[in-house]
DNA sequence: TTGCGTGCAAAGGTTTTGCATGGCA
DNA sequence: TGCCATGCAAAACCTTTGCACGCAA
C-alpha cells in the first residue's frame, strides 16, 4: 500500500472535510455511491487500515452495533506527546484534554503497573455535560 | 425474561467460574458444546443481555474483532463501577484495575470538565511491562 | 394452563478474502 | 514492465429475529 491512487486521495479528502466527526466504512461507500464515484467496500476497508498504519486517521470503537469508525488526525492542532481525548457516546462530541491531572494518571500506570498508556489509541468514553443535562438515559452499552 | 432455567443457571455459573476474565458469547456457546449441554446461540445472546440487566455480568467491548466480552461482576470483591481495563496493543493482555487513581482522574474529568466518564467503555491502551522490556515496536492495534 | 424460554434456521450487519483486472511508478 | 491496488462476489463473523415447540410457575 504506497501507490498515491485516486482512490486513496478521494478517501483523505473526504475524512479531511469530516475533521472532528466520527465516520464509518458504510459512511464513506455510502458517500462516494451517492457522490457518483464509486468505490469498492473492499478498498475502502484496505485503505482505512492503511490510512490508519500511517497515522493520518484514527479508528475508535465506541456504537457496538456500526461498526469501527475513524477520524482525521488534525497534525495542526494536535497535540503532540500528551493529549487525549473524551468522546461522547451520545453526541459523538471529541474533547482534547492536555491537563496536568492525566499525566499523573499515567505516571502512576507506569509506575504501580508498569504499564505505559498511550495517548494516541487511548479514548476516554462517557457522557458530556450538554448531554447529561438534556437526556438521561444512555441506552445500552 | 424471569424463569429460571437450565440454561440461565447454567451460563450464571459458567461466567462465575471465569471471575476476572472476559468470555464472549462465542466462548460461552463452545464451552457448552463440548462439555454436553448444548445450549442455543440465540439463547446464549439472550440470557447474556438479561444478565447485564440484572448487573450480574457487564459487557465490554474491547477487541474489535472478537465481538462484545463479558465479565462476572463480583460483588463481593466488589470491582463494579469503578472497574477500569487496561491492555496491551502487544502481547493483548488484559489489566484490571480498581485502584484509587482513576477515581480521581474520573473526578476532575467530571468536576473541570463536566465529563462523565464511563468505566465500561473506556479501556486504555498501551504496553504492559512485559512487553516493554522484551521487544519495543508497536505492532498493530 | 399461561406465557416466557428455547432452539433452529434464516436474515441482517460489518469486515475479510480470492481472483482477475486495472493502473501507478 | 512489475507490482500493487481495485472491484466484484463470496465468505466469514457476530448478532438478531421469526416461529413452533418446550417447560417453569
Amino acid at each position: 500500500m504506497n501507490y498515491k491512487t485516486r482512490q486513496y486521495g478521494d478517501i483523505v479528502s473526504f475524512l479531511q472535510s469530516k475533521k472532528g466527526c466520527h465516520v464509518t466504512a458504510g459512511d464513506v461507500c455510502c458517500h462516494f455511491e451517492q457522490s457518483g464515484k464509486k468505490i469498492g467496500k473492499a478498498t475502502v476497508y484496505r485503505q482505512l487500515d492503511r490510512l490508519v498504519e500511517e497515522g493520518v486517521i484514527n479508528k475508535y470503537l465506541i456504537d457496538e452495533n456500526s461498526g469501527a469508525c475513524f477520524e482525521y488526525v488534525d497534525r495542526e492542532n494536535d497535540c503532540h506527546e500528551e493529549c487525549y481525548h473524551c468522546k461522547c457516546e451520545k453526541c459523538g462530541k471529541l474533547i482534547h484534554l492536555e491537563c496536568h491531572e492525566i499525566g499523573q494518571l499515567s505516571d502512576h500506570l507506569s509506575g504501580h503497573h508498569g504499564f505505559k498508556i498511550d495517548p494516541k489509541r487511548t479514548v476516554f468514553y462517557g457522557i458530556c455535560s450538554e448531554c447529561e443535562e438534556t437526556g438521561e438515559k444512555v441506552g445500552g452499552i
